[in-house]
DNA sequence: AGCACGCCGACT
DNA sequence: GTCGGCGTGCTC
């Protein structure tokens, strides 16, 4: 006799209390037709009423009381519909991320936890006043009424005779019969409504068609030409900013949409401006859906049904309108998919490039991806080394639209300036060239690695360094309203600033390094006339904090901007005629193998917000490792060369994406423990790779934050091209770890890449 | 959500 | 007794 297996089964029903996987067995007829994602009849309840429900996992041992378990009764056949879909695609994710199914079914299901905020049940009186008054006190004489009296007072002393249903259920504490009771008798109506919030937006006439480039024109047609002959894959525009990769992807959403696909647009979350959706619409009208993270979980949902009933053809939005229930998804775009924005920063943290390509291959789907500065992951893919699946075909669009030419690009070595005797942190080139675009009345943006990136405090006389006691870590130094402060920036400890070393009492306390601050009172003492804007988290407040900067700056309203990241994204400022790059080597030094990638990533990104406009633009990298191919091949905006360099220094290390590489990370209050623990999973893994040399396996060491609130970790990494093998080994360790130690005392990262 | 069960007052 | 409304709790 062949042993039971079964199945976990979500129920296809939107109620807390049901959101969790009921056990069924699968039965022998149809065991090799059940696979996860499979939507099935179950009889539920005591009634056994048979409701629909979709496989999430299937296993050989029960998890319930066996007695209990009813099996699957039969198969959903149907076509395969979108949640179907979502479930294998959550399925990949939980695979892939490591996460629970129900982490990953949360993710792309965003509808399910929704419904009940958006289907707004109310309870209304159908009577006037008079007679319902009339009824309620007939009721009220009664002794069986008591819960019917009840509810008809609330309405009764409501406004106008309607109330909500959740409401009045859970304060007058009402069952379901009472309020059938009433409504039989013709007192009351529970009235369900759907309220659209369809955010309208007029954005005047539509319709208006762009010529396209010859170069343009090209890449479209050829993608066309194969989505009409059925073929489906991922393509790859590497266009230089400023190339007009936005006119060929609506050339090519113009086809798909025409043969009757409906099609998903990712924009990172910082452009998705006014500006961005106002092309959208202007070239698809209505049918086009705009999510945006300031959006209520309502309005959100509202959009998803929108897409789900087959009213709009298009959704733009961040990653996760990737999950937006079409039915017939013929096209997902991309664009500036290196963007860190598309990796999700919660539990699973996927990366909606490698989902967009799963979620595409399942539905039958073209991925075309956009970058001026691709990720190496993803230009891998276009070359001819490249022989796993998912092979991407690669477009070049290398013209610059319009009159804006490539700025002038100037490298200042800080070396050199420090043996010139200029100790400052701005560089005479940059001064100059600083002080020539105020005289012009032009614009400057300088632009800092990330914030407070560094601003730690340190006694001149000993070098001690002021510490978090919670965190291995140096605290920043803020200016907060009227004092300075210092901050940890991974527990968020606060302390005020100290004034004598802790260690040696000396007074000489120094601070090192530049945040945003300290270059804003630089420059403010070098051009004490000049207009000066900072943007960074300290100076902006709320969600709309960093456009109202930005949009003061586009105005002239300041003459230099200074921040982090964010300014370099999107906006185009034409007066901006000189962006001077810090510290353009801060993220070279960063213990991670996607240094030099985000390094040259942000230098020519950065370097692209310089002349814009008809005015020629200068660029100033300042660096103390000018000879580093991220800063020579920036400064030449050659991708090629720096692709070369990075993917060869990759092949060399066993570094992703040529190798794959996991990361083993343990934690616990006691050091000693989470020593032992990742010694453990050290012995293991080894015995794991015995007689494999595919495998290198390096540590385990001190994490590179050792001690983060008060925890101790270790870390450990595995590199191994195939990554199958990595995959199987993480699972391994996740069971054994299970086994043998006791979970509460100690926590375990696994990350692949 | 939807269903049954047990409780309790009311009516035959 | 037993009918029927009401509140509670469960669903593999």
């Amino acid at each position: 006799m062949t042993k039971d297996i079964y199945a976990d089964v979500i129920v296809n029903i939107s109620v807390d209390s049901l959101d969790k996987a009921y056990q069924y067995k699968i039965p022998d007829g149809i065991r090799e037709k059940v696979k996860v994602g499979q939507a099935v009849m179950i009889p539920f309840g005591v009634s056994d009423r048979m409701i629909k429900g979709y496989v999430i996992r299937i296993s050989d041992k029960p998890e319930y009381d066996v007695s209990r378990i009813k099996s699957i009764s039969g198969l959903c056949k149907k076509t395969l519909d979108t949640s179907e879909r979502m479930l294998q695609l959550a399925a990949f994710m939980k695979n892939r991320y490591q996460c629970t199914m129900n982490e990953a079914i949360k993710t792309v299901m965003p509808v399910k936890s929704k419904v009940k905020t958006v289907k707004k049940k109310s309870v209304v009186l159908k009577l006037d006043k008079e007679k319902a008054r009339a009824v309620f006190l007939e009721l009220n004489s009664k002794k069986n009424a008591a819960a019917r009296a009840r509810l008809l007072k609330c309405l009764i002393d409501s406004e106008n005779g309607i109330l909500d249903y959740n409401y009045i259920k859970n304060e007058e504490n009402i069952g379901p019969s009472t309020f059938n009771s009433l409504e039989r008798d013709g007192i009351i109506a529970v009235e369900a409504e759907d309220v659209f919030r369809n955010p309208k937006m007029d954005y005047g006439s539509w319709g208006r068609n762009v010529i396209l480039n010859e170069k343009q024109q090209e890449i479209a047609d050829d993608i066309t030409g194969e989505y009409e002959k059925g073929i489906r894959r991922e393509y790859l525009i590497h266009g230089i900013t400023g190339s007009g990769k936005t006119e060929v992807y609506m050339a090519v959403m113009e086809k798909v949409i025409g043969l009757g696909y409906q099609v998903i647009v990712l924009i990172p979350e910082i452009a998705l401006t006014y500006q961005t959706s106002g092309r959208f619409y202007k070239r698809f009208g209505g049918r086009v859906s705009i999510l945006n993270s300031k959006m209520s979980a309502g309005e959100r949902y509202d959009q998803y049904m929108r897409a789900k009933n087959g009213d709009v053809d298009v959704i733009i939005g961040p990653r996760s309108a990737l999950f937006a229930p079409f039915e017939r998804l013929g096209l997902i775009i991309i664009d500036e998919e290196h963007e860190s924005g598309y990796v999700s920063e919660t539990i699973p943290r996927y990366s909606a490039v490698c989902v967009a390509g799963e979620l595409a291959r399942l539905s039958g789907a073209s991925l075309i991806l956009g970058s001026a500065t691709p990720s190496i992951e993803t230009y891998y893919r276009t070359s001819e080394d490249y022989k796993g699946d998912k092979p991407v075909k690669l477009y070049r669009l290398d013209i610059r639209g319009g009159n804006s030419r490539l700025p002038n690009i100037h490298v200042a070595d800080m070396r050199e300036e420090f043996k010139n005797k200029n100790y400052s942190i701005i560089s005479t080139g940059l001064r100059d060239a600083i002080g020539d675009r105020l005289r012009k009345n032009e614009q400057v943006m300088l632009f800092l690695n990330r914030r407070g990136f560094s601003g730690f405090i340190s006694c001149r006389n000993c070098g001690e360094v002021v510490k978090c006691p919670h965190c291995d870590v140096s605290l920043t130094l803020h200016y907060g309203h009227n004092r300075k402060k210092l901050v940890c920036h991974y527990c968020g400890y606060e302390r005020d600033m100290v004034t004598t070393c802790e260690k040696c009492g000396s007074k000489y306390i120094g601070t090192f390094g530049t945040g945003t601050q300290k270059i804003e009172s630089m420059v403010k003492e070098m051009f004490p006339e000049a207009r000066v804007l900072r943007m960074d988290a300290d100076t902006t407040t709320g969600k709309d904090g960093y456009v109202n900067v930005l949009e003061s700056f586009g105005a002239h309203e300041a003459d230099i901007l200074i921040g982090t990241q964010m300014i370099i994204k999107g906006h185009d400022f034409p007066l901006v005629t000189l962006v001077g790059i810090v510290a353009a080597d801060m993220t070279l030094n960063m213990s991670d193998y996607r240094a030099a990638e985000r390094t040259f990533q942000t230098l020519v990104q950065a370097a692209g917000r310089a002349g814009r406009g008809n005015r020629p633009g200068d660029v100033y990298i300042q660096t103390y490792n000018p000879d580093h191919y991220a800063v020579t091949a920036s400064v030449k905006q050659d991708y090629g060369e720096f692709f070369n360099k990075e993917i060869n220094y990759r092949r060399l290390l066993s570094y992703p994406p040529v190798s794959r590489i996991m990361s083993i990370m343990t934690a616990s209050s006691k050091e000693a423990y989470a020593k032992k623990i990742i010694d453990d999973v050290a012995r293991n893994t080894l015995l794991y790779f015995k007689g494999n040399d595919a495998a290198k396996v390096i540590g385990p060491a001190p994490h590179f934050l050792a001690k983060i609130c008060d925890s101790y970790r270790f870390v450990l990494y595995v590199k191994c091209e195939d990554d199958k093998l990595l995959y199987r080994l993480r699972d391994m360790i996740v069971e054994y770890l299970d086994v043998m130690y006791e979970k509460k005392r100690f926590d375990v990262w696994i990350d692949v890449d």
